[in-house]
DNA sequence: TTGTAAGCGTTATCAC
DNA sequence: GTGATAACGCTTACAA
């Protein structure tokens, strides 16, 4: 008993292959007598079109790969939305894969999307420059700015901007030592850049950690290095702010100055990035810069589309401004609410 | 400029396309002489052979589906791996979509990879009873038993043994009266049963609350529920212990027993389950039920690949027992500490 | 409007 | 070992 083909449904309804086929893409040109034979012979037959068939035949497969860089960055969740309803309305399916996922193996995915001849591919997250060249499909990288050079357009959100709005939510609530706690890759770097740029713009001093990588175990020993560091110092002072380029960081922080007897915001407040679920958590309740993640994902499937179905140039490159959620984890430093002149003691 | 096809690289290699086919396809019976020229011919044109036509041509797809219910589940991304690993090793590659990705569009996942001709599924998640039936290939369950009955092996944590021993944690640390914050969903109703019976089994009574899902606010919701209804009642007494179905909902219970002047554990124990990313954060450091997830995708995976492989006869289903993993929101009972015999004051 | 026929790039079945 | 040559199920000119 084999799968139903386009022959059985066309015998069914009494007319030629062709017909089925046009049809089953909703050409305007046939009547809605044979329209409706085929569409009952497709129902009675439970019939569904061979894509294998259908890409090899013609000159599009309508379908599009995205590379996400890890799957527990739950960052990518609302993109991939964003991203299905955008190339949705060009009829296009999406093809999730994970760089990590097929490491190992040497199944790269961006190989395993050649050979599935998809007609472009989303690169999400923290790709690699070098993945981006060679590509023989039209691209578009959603959410980073690594890669600058090459010849897809870049839609990412202005991390460099959602660094300064950080840093300047501190400041303006009267913060003076603001320090940061960074990690490795370009966004972190982007986002450190905002940090500093912001404080060069206001006159005051920074006071930079890298923690080793963007976790929350990360960015509590990078908050207990911080506090090592300046209890061996002689005159130093311990920040009353901190900006932590990313969620996981922030609460690391938050547990490791909880752990040395600060609280949170009363003698620090903390900062966060990327607004994940955690933030809204009652217990952490973090003020953390939104990317406005779902919407980067529209404007890069979008862009995708445009490409795919326009004739000649591509979209220019875009970066969307970030905005910052406040909760719980900031507040004026408390010298300053007791006597808003007064230094530090 | 076309893309190289099985026909350039046989001409430039000096053979046939079938023996390029048997090169790449690793066939023993080639000459080395021949099977370096064709790598060679391979190498030069950057060739990348068609999965549509091998699909189309041969018996098999060798790619596999995997839905998802939920992106946003974290759950899924270890399962993911363990899957990969497992089917890795029968050449297979997958092809992840998620429920709600297509949900709109009425682009049903299931659909979309019967027309790409997967050669089996995998069903992650609580993916509904329907869903499962009418799948024309072979398919395993993955982290639910919502759908015993099908023709498909179930390979799910056994997450009532999972609901007994958080409880039996609870109990054995001195606690008498635990309550069970439950949601919606067959996952949280096998936890709960497990809560249940284990409270049968020690003729402890039960106390319990359903939140209206599995979310950190419809937890706090469901704490503030219940710590109302206990102060709107005569003789009641609160619960010292706290077993809720997930840690989403663990984190809110703490976030709103703390609200209230509980604190945990000193005053109330907290169990979360699935042993997520935030559970093991400083913050929180939630005792949670793990379901061991990249192992639950390796048997699965392991499974499907026998079905695949093998002739005729499919693997048991598989339910797996859960572990504890004991961190800081659970201690003894206050008064237990105190006198262990005596009764709540 | 509908039918005919020629591919699309592989695998599979034979011969050689 | 290696090479022809049919399928595979569809799209797409081109005819009718």
């Amino acid at each position: 008993m084999k799968r139903p083909t386009i022959y059985d449904v066309a015998q069914r309804a009494g007319v030629s292959k062709s017909l089925v086929s046009l049809v089953l893409r909703g050409s305007p040109r046939v009547s809605e007598e044979k329209r409706e034979a085929v569409l009952a012979a497709v129902a009675e037959l439970d019939y569904t079109p061979s894509r294998l068939a259908a890409g090899l035949a013609g000159t599009r497969t309508r379908s599009i790969g995205v590379v996400v860089d890890d799957f527990a960055n739950l960052w990518f969740a609302p993109a991939l939305e964003g991203l299905r309803a955008a190339v949705a309305a060009g009829g296009y399916s999406l093809s999730v894969a994970d760089t990590a996922l097929n490491a190992h193996l040497s199944q790269d995915p961006i190989a395993v999307f050649r050979s599935l001849r998809v007609d472009g591919v989303v690169l999400a997250g923290e790709i690699s420059a070098e993945a981006a060249r060679q590509l023989a499909v039209p691209a578009v990288v959603l959410g980073t700015r690594a890669i600058e050079a090459a010849r897809v357009p870049v839609i990412a959100s202005d991390e460099t901007a959602g660094g300064r709005l950080a840093t300047a939510h501190l400041a303006e609530l009267g913060h003076r030592r603001i320090a940061c706690i960074s990690g490795p890759g370009p966004s972190a770097s982007a986002r450190e850049a905002g940090y500093l740029a912001e404080l060069a713009a206001r006159g005051l001093g920074a006071s930079l950690v890298r923690a080793e990588q963007t976790t929350e175990a990360a960015g509590a020993a990078a908050a207990d290095a911080m506090l090592a560091e300046l209890a061996s110092a002689p005159g130093a002072e311990a920040p009353t702010a901190v900006f932590a380029v990313n969620d996981p960081l922030a609460v690391g922080a938050i547990g490791a100055l909880r752990g040395q007897g600060f609280e949170v915001p009363r003698d620090v407040s903390v900062v966060g990035y990327d607004d994940s679920p955690i933030a809204s958590y009652r217990l952490v309740s973090l003020t953390s810069v939104s990317g406005d993640v779902r919407e980067l994902g529209e404007a890069a499937g979008a862009d995708l589309v445009a490409m795919l179905e326009g004739e000649g140039e591509f979209p220019p490159s875009r970066r969307l401004a970030p905005r910052l959620v406040v909760r719980r984890s900031t507040a004026a430093p408390r010298a300053h609410r007791r006597s808003p002149g007064a230094g530090p003691v």
